[in-house]
DNA sequence: AAAAATAAGTCTAAATATTAGACTTATAAA
DNA sequence: TTTATAAGTCTAATATTTAGACTTATTTTT
């Protein structure tokens, strides 16, 4: 994304892509889930430069999205964490991962399972709050009292 | 993300992120869902720069996630259209926008809502074969066979 | 206690990418 | 025939990223 931060911030994903927009950015949170906490572990697992990394990291903690404190044993580590805000980014992330499996399958290499039955992920999927399934493709955005003239008229056009 | 195209790509958040993990990749993605299709719009509405966006479209198009066609009654226009590959990113951009709703609310501005029931979106879940629902936080990462001992170490490690 | 190692950075010059905006080409409208 | 539109290309200025040497604080090894 580099300077522009205009990305309409009326949108919600325009929104989410101001804080978690770029590939490093994602990367890096891609790693925390896998349990990555260290700078160097960031570094190693994502090729990440060293700048590039440090800038990165500051921005998720100022996001709200990692927190940075001190190791307790070892003084000289840092350890960033995921907060809550950031954990559920998880969803995102199973997206793309159910995404790529479908569209650039490279092998037996990782699947997405239930932990209590062991099934497979098959697709991904919103739920009211009743928990009734809505498939993405029975899915409408619908435009609030907030919202201009000229972003209604975008959103109202949108293909689903 | 720029050069570095390292990004793991045994991991399928990885290989997703290295076509469309940079912030202006996906933000042309959200708009093609909101229906744009030309240059101007795009240029328009995403706020990148001529050359970039050129590039970009280029990129989506190898990527088979945008076609590129002529306008059938005007010769003047370019149209590029998502192919179902493209299409197939929703529930990504869904992910993103149901977090950022939760996470940084700007007031009455979009809700998705099923557009055959009208329910509001609550959240977003992974669905088994059968079309049970997985939460996300039951949810594994299962190494499969054509995977290094590194990566296998490191999807263990995973939260969730 | 001194020396070596580790973790997390900072710093810098070179390489790359992005921007703004003028310009080009092909087609269509006035 | 002139003007307008759509989709680019091109360029110099600006901003970002890289690789890798260096720094500081802390811990481990001798």
């Amino acid at each position: 994304m580099l300077q522009n931060s205009f990305a309409n911030l009326e949108c919600p994903v325009g929104r989410s892509l101001s804080e978690v927009g770029d590939g490093w950015t994602l990367l890096i949170i891609r790693e925390a889930i896998y349990g990555t906490s260290q700078f160097e572990t960031f570094l190693k697992n994502t090729g990440a430069s060293r700048g590039l990394l440090t800038g990165r990291l500051a921005q998720l903690v100022k996001s709200g999205i990692l927190t940075k404190s001190k190791g307790e044993t070892d003084g000289r580590e840092t350890h960033y964490r995921l907060t809550p805000k950031g954990r559920d980014l998880w969803p995102v992330m199973l997206s793309l991962l159910v995404w790529s499996e479908k569209h650039s399958p490279s092998g037996n290499v990782v699947t997405a399972r239930s932990r209590s039955t062991g099934a497979a992920i098959h697709r991904i999927s919103a739920v009211d709050a009743d928990g009734n399934l809505i498939a993405p493709q029975d899915t409408v955005l619908v435009p609030g009292n907030d919202i201009s003239d000229e972003f209604r008229a975008r959103i109202e056009a949108a293909f689903f």
